[in-house]
RNA sequence: GGUCCGGUGGCCGAGUGGUCAGGCACAGGUCUGCAAAACCUGCUACGGCGGUUCAAUUCCGCCCCGGACCUCCA
């Protein structure tokens, strides 16, 4: 495995990843604020991420990637008030959904998943230190970070203060020193959420729970800080102010990394807009199209926008349906050997700033190899571009395809379980924390089709189809294949016999 | 208005100063009772105008178009 180059946010160029500790890399990435499902665009940076994270751990040996949940905002404060429904309730619904839609795209928990609510000791800590330190002052109820007093603000974002007032708008608020100070705590009234503080009873503003979770569980410096291109000013500026003059000496995230917005139509989908569409929506076409959506989100480099299609979606879903189609075909081989080399050769480009699509287009070089060996025809071309000079013995390419699929996490599942559209049942490789998230959503759909007895149904009609065609009689075979058909099933006969698969 | 990012073949989408991206769709072929699947072949593009260079889709400048951010936002 070679050197790891990340593109960094802050320094406006790829650079080589080298972490404060080889033995220990840490990665913080900002989650949800559950008062709502889970939007597609939401799902870039887990999806991301998860990638990411996946990739650190098949290199260094230990990784703590750090994902909050943020449970306390005024958006869930308004859904509340809107609804009646507790903010409790809200928050810990919202918590469970965004969980089980982030399990069915295949993404991996974080291994600390910390919530703002359980932080805010540490965050009135921390607004104390930069008190202390004259970063921040208290004023009519509230306490603010004085912009002024930290010289390297807008450096992140890219911009100068005097930029960020031109273009503001928002009225400044008449207790603010600077038209730029931001909040970092404020009081509630008796009708909304509050903790004691040194300044009254109130809440936290918005940057600084990230401030505060990330140095609790990753400490005053560490090594990636992630989340969406969005966030860069004004969150992670602040963040960056907050951290930084709470810390003097210490840097901070060391990379910042930053995935592109998904698009509808061409414009952001977000809530504010109003033109988005949740996760659930996704599922509710059927379980096979949350990894479908998980594939269309990786089949475009995370730095790049990203317009969202239905046919978009379609495609990809063809596309596992073929990945899986040659896993099912492929027999055990061993691993090591050519298999390992394979693999590696198809997750390198995931080292250069996880360039997904290409690693993507090796893994169907991989297919095409297999199934040249395996079902017959040339793998010339693709071994050409594998550095392959000798074509791998059947089921060698597929286990080299399962590998680097585990880094991309993607054609994860059962392999005939997916082409006959059965309830899924993950295999070993899949984490039990996923299974169990996926199951317990996804398994009740397929019970309930009464899917045993249809399968048997199936093999009825196909076995009443080699009769016919063994008599020879075109006509009654040809009519129980569109017969199956009309009904999703799709046959192909081989020969070994014939197979049947879900459209 | 300010800052930034992008415009690649019918569609999606990597990448590169000179030699292959890849996928989908489409057309043809091998195989097959037919079909499907699989494999093979074809389809050869880089918004416009200048500039640098032996050579630019790739670097520079200008223009056009699209998008993001400018204290709600992944």
């Amino acid at each position: 495995m070679t050197d790891l180059f990340i593109h960094d946010s802050a320094a406006r160029t790829t650079r080589r990843f080298e972490p404060i500790d080889p033995n220990h890399v840490r990665m913080y990435v900002c989650g949800p604020t559950v008062y709502d499902l889970a939007h597609l665009g939401n799902a870039r940076p887990v999806v991301v991420f998860d990638v990411l994270a996946r990739l650190l751990r098949r290199i260094y040996p230990r990784v703590t990637y750090v994902r909050n949940i943020t449970d306390v905002d005024d958006k869930i404060n308004a859904r509340s008030r809107e609804s009646g429904e507790p903010i409790g309730a809200i928050t810990a619904r919202t918590t469970e959904d965004f969980h089980r839609d982030m399990a069915a795209l295949g993404a991996l928990p974080p291994d600390v998943e910390p919530r703002a609510t359980q932080h805010i000791a540490e965050m009135i800590a921390l607004i104390e230190r930069l008190i202390a330190n004259g970063h921040a002052y208290a004023a009519d109820g509230h306490v603010l970070f004085s912009v002024p007093s930290f010289a390297d603000y807008g450096k992140l974002s890219g911009r100068s203060p005097d930029e960020l007032l031109a273009g503001a708008r928002v009225d400044v608020a008449p207790y603010k020193r600077d038209a730029g100070d931001f909040v970092l705590w404020k009081p509630s009234d008796d009708a909304t959420p509050g903790w004691d503080s040194p300044w009254g009873r109130g809440r936290p503003g918005w940057h600084i729970e990230c401030s505060a979770m990330s140095w609790k569980h990753l400490g005053e410096e560490f090594d990636i800080h992630g989340g969406g291109h969005d966030l860069i000013f004004p969150h992670h500026e602040n963040e960056v102010a907050q951290s930084v003059c709470a810390f003097p000496g210490h840097g901070f995230a060391h990379y910042w990394m930053h995935n592109g917005m998904l698009l509808v139509d061409g414009e952001k989908m977000s809530k504010s807009l109003g033109n988005f569409m949740t996760v659930r929506d996704i599922l509710d076409k059927g379980w096979r199209f949350g990894e479908a959506f998980r594939l269309l989100l990786l089949r475009t480099h995370y730095r790049q926008a990203l317009d969202f299609t239905m046919a978009g979606l379609e495609e990809a879903k063809a596309e596992l349906d073929d990945h899986y189609a040659m896993l099912s075909r492929a027999p055990a081989a061993p691993g090591g050997g050519i298999a390992s080399q394979l693999a590696d050769w198809a997750v390198a480009p995931l080292l250069d700033d996880l360039n997904t699509p290409l690693a993507l287009a090796r893994l169907r070089d991989l297919r095409t190899l297999e199934n040249a060996v395996t079902v017959g025809g040339s793998p010339a071309v693709a071994m050409e571009r594998a550095r392959l000079t000798v074509p791998p013995a059947p089921g060698v390419a597929a286990k080299a395809f399962r590998e680097a699929a585990g880094v991309l996490g993607v054609a994860a599942w059962n392999a005939d379980d997916w082409l006959k559209g059965r309830a899924p049942r993950a295999d070993a490789a899949v984490p039990g924390a996923m299974l169990s998230a996926q199951v317990s959503h996804l398994q009740g759909q397929a019970v309930a089709s009464g899917q045993h007895d249809e399968e048997a149904d199936i093999d009825a009609a196909i076995a009443a189809r080699l009769a016919a065609r063994k008599a020879k009689n075109w006509a009654e075979a040809d009519r129980i294949r569109d017969e199956l058909k009309a009904q999703g099933i799709v046959l192909e006969d081989g020969p070994a016999g014939t197979t049947w698969r879900r459209a």
